[in-house]
DNA sequence: CCTACCGATCGGTAGG
DNA sequence: CCTACCGATCGGTAGG
């Protein structure tokens, strides 16, 4: 028998929230509904979490704090700006086919959040904004990327990116390597010859 | 005074509709919630519409009927590929412009669609997809485009555009135009030199 | 981890 | 277009 510690169980009610939320939203989940999923009353689940916000709570910052910590490592690698771009995307796409229910969540429900955690996730995620926009800017300013508008070129790199979760599943046809670099390839050189 | 008939009334509240749907999502907004930005009961409302799902149903069928008409103008047309596809992007982009609100709701909220409804939206965006594909598969055997996958062309060229209404006011320090041709430079022509 | 239950709020209807 | 109200469902608590 597999154990099934308190963390356990707080992890699964996590993962099944993700999957839910993402399906049907924050709003259109209902603790009933993920009792349901995990096996389990919902008066029951007040046992591992807190409440309803705190589940969509933990999902957003783990999503943020693992965007932020691979820009850290990708800013501090030795590498051209194009590299290091590529890189970043790359770990977009493999966070996306890993965890992509709670990607899904972070992109879509963070608006849910309310008081201190809302204000804080939008911190959060402005200083990826902006770590990000000064890598292109850098990029652009070493000749290195054509020379286009920062916040343009920002926002369709991390929206273009946002679909992986809803169409991959292993065995479309596609390797999960050749989808990557396909997006990258789209990005980089662009579509036209 | 501007004449108040049903159609007026009816109009707004679709309107309102869709503003409120973006921000908080259809199953995060309540008939409450709509009759406080229309100026009306929440009962008063069923005179104008049929139920919540209805107004959800008009908003997803507007944008999707706009989409495949736009899709029909661009295939009609007499210009290359190339051109072709960067029409199309730049519909994607003015629609966006004009009627951001539903078309993030047509985006995000249709899966609150149910029955039938929920059935012939699905078949409209995958009919409106395959055309799209159609038209980047013949670019590239023309030798027009890049050899890339379609699909993952299709979705990334689709979800590039995505972020425009969230973040695109007037008075951005960049204009209409400006922001149309940064993005058609980035996904035809890519970021890098 | 469950049963029983709370006050609040939901979409929608009746009747005027 | 409003008042009054319906049955259903919501997130969450008490007590065991």
């Amino acid at each position: 028998m597999a154990k099934r510690g308190k963390v356990n169980q707080r992890q699964r009610i996590l993962e099944e929230a993700a999957k839910l939320f993402k399906e049907k939203g924050f709003a259109g989940t209902s603790m009933r509904d993920l009792g349901g999923e995990v096996g389990m009353e919902a008066a029951s689940m007040y046992n591992h979490i807190k409440s309803k916000d705190e589940i969509l709570e933990s999902i957003c910052f783990y999503v943020s704090d693992t965007y932020i910590a691979q820009l850290a490592e990708v800013k501090q690698t030795e590498a051209s700006y194009t590299e290091k771009v590529e890189s970043l995307l790359r770990r977009h796409v493999h966070l996306m086919l890993e965890d992509g229910a709670a990607v899904s969540v972070a992109n879509n429900d963070w608006k849910y959040l309310t008081g201190d955690k809302l204000t804080a996730f939008k911190e959060a995620r402005k200083s990826y904004e902006q770590g990000f926009a000064t890598l292109l800017e850098q990029g652009i300013a070493a000749g290195e990327l054509h020379p286009v508008n920062v916040s343009v070129a920002l926002f369709t790199i991390l929206s273009a990116v946002r679909w992986v979760e809803l169409w991959y599943y292993p065995g479309r046809g596609i390797s999960a390597e050749e989808l990557e670099q396909n997006i990258i390839t789209i990005l980089l050189n662009g579509l036209a010859k």
